[in-house]
DNA sequence: CGTCGTACTTAGGACTAGCCCC
DNA sequence: GGGGCTAGTCCTAAGTACGACG
């Protein structure tokens, strides 16, 4: 059936349990967080990037850094038949930095064309006349637009094409491949894969057997077909091309070479850095942008994927097989009719090159390994990819007009003599309450993933009287692995489609695909799929959860409580991610954090007593949890003080020493070393005598008032950390991005930044902010999804 | 219908800029 | 002012959906 034989060693790590009940989110408790995950492999590092190597690209990029303003009135030109409706222009700030942004709280759907002129963050000084122009870009507020046809996505589009990876360039002489110890001698083009794999053999891909296998074949099959070759001078390297066995090959001198490149690249200065940086803005800055129906648009992934081995995730069957250079001979161009064919690389033609404005992509390729079809799109903040965001979410807003009919049919339909219907009504169930996903067929050469249609015999288990455990992995070999107690007519169909004959390997919806399903679900409403309950589900969970959070506090907390709701929605959603490996570390350091400020704080109250007895009668209270480290633990804030006292001591000599040394004066001696070291010693002594008689060292001028406001900065900074250690652990397994990305309708966001008095940089970065500026200019306190 | 190809969204991991802490 | 860490960004794999085709 599907892969295993030769699968993936990986170890399966141990399985959590959690009941969760099967109507989302409401309220059930964080703590058992229905959250395990399979330990996958770990990519560590890939140092095949492409870099550098600019000079190809320079000059047609410094044509291309025109004024803006040229550019736009050139685009306008040919927009000249497009949109006829009269422009308002309506002057708005942008945002700069951290200024929220203004609400011009405008009307979704207005009949109108908006555009407004948009002060852009400030140029360095243009010299003269069109500086006005130049400052002020203009931004179409699609969203303010009619909402019309959609199979036409631009009347004219004008892009540059393409950015191709830099070449290949030779490893130095001295670096070799060595098989049965002797150094080989490669043609370029194998040497490249060989670097390939050399860059990587410190991953966990690398020792994949099923990866070693893949790119192995691969490699010999390319230094096959290369023959001998013209490098290959002496009669050992005449052998290579008989090299067969893979753990005869010895990459280590590659990788070695590789990782001296990543220490050089590391340790360039910042200012070169950064004048590297600038080239490279500049070389690739007219592929960043296109202009449709004349306006200005960022273009998204516009270079091309670099040659590299195909990283499959999970056991996919063809995970290190060599994914080869693209040439522009491969490349499909889609261009408006109107615009100038962009030049392909020197000695190259494209493809072809079409002018399709029934779709929205720019460069399309074929990928060597399985054949699927690679775009180049715009970027996420563009018209396009807007417009389609928003009329996702208004589809899915759509949704909670039928939901409850669709819910009530289901119910009914569970029962239903018709299997086909009973399994239909079945698997909405599943995506509806479990937001499954709709899970379409998989081929014999993927990784044996699954979805709702596609769960199969051995994925579920049921548990009388009706809990079900699932437990099977999901796109991208994310496991989902839940024990969900169901309605009882759900156990019951669940246990009739696993009945006899059924086996192992055997669907369970056996008279269901997503075609079939979705096909039903049009019938209550156009356009609806399995998909919309996802984002239907996920953006209801959010607006529930954000509808119990109270409007008090500091802007920190509000952001914390919203980081709660988002989580709640990450986890119906299954959005995991690998625990970080520094993780317990991390989390063990801000602990001692908490407690060495705990520490520091009870040493203030102690202190206050020592100064004014009087004060224990006063407030008795306020000095009740003075001592509640115990004597271990503030031994080891003692250890863990001294140890980074002395440790700045050495440094500031090493510093000074090296001070002395540039300016030719004499070096200290070790022994000026441990004169300053006594100051360790003194602090340490001093420490000790405290432990014994509980009573800290006064400094001078130390008063009462001092140390009260002192506790209240300790006190507010131990709040704060304490939250910050509790999101980490609570987001330590899950991801938020993905559906903050993706499926909670940032209007809802919006509303809340809003409403809470959050400022929308806390809940959105600047690329969210981007993508989402259509909601953050549209929506306000009211907002409801 | 079932299969295939195309076009698009969704996804987690790798990489890195920049922040914070010393 | 440098190093460690993390949040944010980049990269590209892996899904969904749908229409054409036989």
């Amino acid at each position: 059936m599907s892969s295993s034989e030769d699968d993936i060693p990986l170890s399966k790590s141990s399985y959590g349990r959690a009941k969760i009940s099967p109507i989302k989110a409401e309220s059930d408790s964080e703590d058992d967080m229905p959250l395990v995950r399979k330990s996958r492999p770990r990519n560590v590092s890939t140092s095949y990037k492409e870099d550098d190597s600019e000079e190809e690209y320079k000059e047609k990029a410094v044509a291309a850094n025109g004024s803006k303003r040229k550019a736009l009135s050139q685009a306008t030109k040919v927009n000249g038949n497009a949109k006829k409706a009269k422009p308002t222009v309506a002057r708005v700030k942008k945002e700069t930095s951290v200024t929220p942004a203004k609400s011009p709280t405008s009307k979704m759907l207005a009949k109108k064309t908006s555009v407004a002129k948009v002060k852009k963050e400030s140029t360095p000084v243009k010299s003269g006349e069109d500086q006005d122009q130049e400052d002020e870009e203009e931004i179409f507020k699609w969203w303010e637009q009619d909402k019309e046809d959609d199979t036409i996505k631009w009347t004219t589009l004008q892009h540059s094409g393409v950015l191709f990876p830099p070449p290949y360039e030779k490893l130095p002489k001295s670096i070799k491949l060595f098989y049965d110890g002797q150094p080989i001698d490669l043609e370029p083009e194998a040497e490249e894969v060989a670097g390939f794999f050399g860059a990587m053999i410190e991953t966990d891909h690398a020792r994949n057997p099923v990866f070693q296998k893949n790119f192995f074949n691969d490699f010999v099959a390319l230094i096959k077909k290369l023959g001998p070759g013209k490098e290959a001078k002496n009669s050992k390297t005449k052998e290579t091309v008989n090299l067969i066995n893979f753990s005869k090959c010895d990459f280590t001198k590659i990788y070695a070479h590789f990782e001296k490149l990543k220490q050089e690249k590391k340790s360039i200065s910042t200012a070169e850095k950064k004048k590297i940086k600038l080239t490279r803005d500049a070389s690739e800055e007219k592929f960043k942008v296109c202009y449709l129906d004349g306006r200005k648009e960022l273009v998204g992934n516009f270079r091309i994927e670099p040659p590299g081995l195909f990283r499959g995730r999970g056991a996919h069957p063809k995970t290190g097989k060599l994914k080869e250079r693209v040439l522009p001979e491969q490349i499909t161009l889609n261009i408006g009719a109107e615009a100038e064919v962009p030049e392909p690389p020197k000695g190259h033609q494209w493809g072809e090159v079409k002018n399709d404005n029934t779709v929205s992509w720019l460069a399309t390729w074929k990928e060597n390994i399985n054949g699927t079809t690679k775009y180049v799109f715009l970027a996420q903040n563009s018209s396009l990819k807007g417009m389609s965001d928003f009329k996702k979410f208004e589809k899915a807003r759509e949704l909670k007009n039928y939901i409850e009919k669709i819910r009530e049919d289901y119910m009914k339909e569970l029962k239903s003599e018709l299997m086909a219907s009973r399994q239909i009504a079945t698997a909405t169930y599943l995506i509806d309450q479990l937001a499954l996903r709709a899970g379409g067929e998989k081929g014999e050469d993927e990784a044996d993933t699954v979805g709702c249609c596609s769960l199969r015999f051995e994925h579920i288990t049921l548990k009388p009287p009706h809990t079900v455990v699932f437990d099977f992995l999901g796109k991208d070999s994310i496991r989902f692995h839940q024990e969900v107690e169901v309605i009882p007519q759900v156990f019951k169909n669940l246990k009739i489609f696993k009945k006899e004959p059924k086996k192992i390997g055997d669907d369970i919806f056996d008279r269901l695909d997503p075609a079939i399903l979705n096909k039903h679900l049009q019938n209550y409403m156009p356009g609806l799929t399995a998909k919309v309950f996802r984002t239907y589900n996920a953006t209801k969970t959010m607006q529930d959860q954000l509808d119990f959070i109270k409007n008090v506090g500091t802007v920190n907390e509000k952001v914390v409580a919203y980081n709660a709701a988002n989580r709640t929605v990450a986890i119906l959603c299954n959005h995991q991610r690998t625990v970080a490996k520094t993780h317990e570390a991390s989390v063990g350091k801000i602990e001692d954090k908490i407690t060495e400020l705990v520490w520091q704080k009870n040493q203030l109250k102690k202190t206050i007593l020592l100064l004014d007895k009087s004060e224990k009668k006063r407030r008795p209270e306020f000095f009740e949890d003075m001592d509640s480290l115990d004597r271990e633990t503030i031994q080891q804030i003692h250890e863990r003080l001294l140890e980074r006292e002395s440790e700045k001591i050495t440094k500031k000599f090493a510093r000074d020493n090296e001070k002395l040394k540039a300016e030719g004066e004499p070096v200290m001696k070790q022994t000026d070393l441990k004169e300053r070291l006594k100051a360790v010693k003194e602090l340490q002594k001093e420490l000790q005598k405290e432990l014994k008689t509980n009573k800290p060292e006064i400094k001078p001028n130390m008063t009462v008032e001092k140390c009260e406001k002192q506790i209240i900065k300790l006190e507010e900074r131990i709040t704060n950390t304490r939250l910050q250690l509790k999101d980490k652990e609570d987001n330590s397994q899950v991801a938020l991005g993905t559906s903050k990305m993706n499926y909670i309708d940032p209007r809802m966001t919006v509303m809340f930044s809003k409403k809470y008095g959050v400022p929308i940089e806390k809940l959105f970065t600047k690329t969210l902010r981007d993508k989402f500026n259509w909601a953050i200019q549209s929506a306000d306190e009211n907002w409801r999804f």
